[in-house]
DNA sequence: GACTAACTGGAATCGGATTTCCGATTCCGC
DNA sequence: GCGGAATCGGAAATCCGATTCCAGTTAGTC
């Protein structure tokens, strides 16, 4: 692959993420052309759909999550663990309308299959570490809490504060008494 | 108005509700004149733009919640009668595509404003209740409340389970010490 | 039962976004 | 520094759903 092309196809997908910040779903090829500074032919021979564009950031997306989740992992606590992710995962949210509303609409199929394992992967360590603690609500899978998120982010296009919707999931998401297990509390 | 064309009008408005209840927002304006056993101009004539056909729809959802609202307000405990909403809320959106998708998106403008204005007197008043047992987050206004109902709806989109969804925002929306005003538990 | 204003259906048109195409330009191995 | 394969840009074609238009039909009136 010649330079430039190179060159190109990553401001390409500089450009898409910025314009899907910004316009959410309703993104159009051409501004992200225009703002990556080359036409439209380029764009699309290196994303040869709009399916394909989204594919590639669904990508990256998906990568930068599992990489939050291994900061969250990092903290010995189970729940400051979940807390700490639901909030990182919000404040990107909130600062990304692509993230709230292109990324959970698209199947996970066309993507780099091995970010979607690793993102999946250290979710469900998440989640069975709280689990086992018994801080996390007992009926809450990995796919429940996905979908909450999903939640959470439309909650926040809707306009609610992210700090305050995050928080009011958290405190949903909590086991009703998180006394029974030794678990360690907060 | 001649009798037929009246008669057109509400099968219109039933087809339409049912087309946008099974495809979301990707509802198209032809499948529903089809379900309605009528041409598309004969759509055209009772609703010039799909978005009045949507504003339409909305004016009859928004009538409907509120009259949800005014079953739960009939119960004395301000806290059931929170529950209650959201059950009948999140039941109907797990049964509604459009009222998950399509209800948040448009801005009330374009709809009969008394429902309107009925619905949102209603839920003010449930809030208020609820804020004075001080059995609601306190931090939690009608918008913030109708912010997260939206999150509810996109969560049940992602496909998770209407009722464990409802159950975790209730527990998130629910005052954390329900203990300091005369407030009566649960 | 005949008249006509209103209504109907669906083919044709429109509009706006994606995608294709190809002459012009640019890299890179020699 | 040259040759030509790869890449570029953006005008034009395509697609697809919303909307318009009008010849034909009908409900309601006399």
């Amino acid at each position: 692959m010649r330079a430039d092309a190179r060159r190109n196809r990553e401001r390409i997908l500089k450009a898409a993420r910025q314009v899907f910040a910004e316009e959410g779903a309703a993104a159009q090829m051409e501004p992200i052309a225009r703002r990556a500074g080359v036409g439209v032919g380029t764009l699309y021979r290196n994303f040869p759909t709009r399916r394909a564009l989204i594919g590639a950031m669904r990508a990256e997306w998906t990568a930068e999550r599992a990489a939050n989740l291994e900061q969250a992992l990092a903290t010995a606590d189970p729940w400051v663990a979940i807390t700490e992710y639901v909030h990182r995962s919000a404040e990107a949210m909130s600062r990304d309308a692509g993230l709230r509303e292109v990324f959970p609409d698209l199947p996970a199929k066309e993507t780099t299959p091995e970010a979607e394992a690793e993102f999946r992967d250290r979710l469900s360590v998440l989640i069975r570490r709280a689990h086992d603690a018994g801080v996390l609500r007992p009926e809450v899978s990995a796919e429940t809490y996905n979908g909450m998120m999903v939640g959470l982010g439309a909650a926040i296009t809707a306009g609610t504060d992210w700090r305050l919707a995050a928080e009011i999931l958290l405190a949903g998401l909590r086991a009703t008494d998180p006394l029974s297990p030794a678990a360690r509390t907060r």
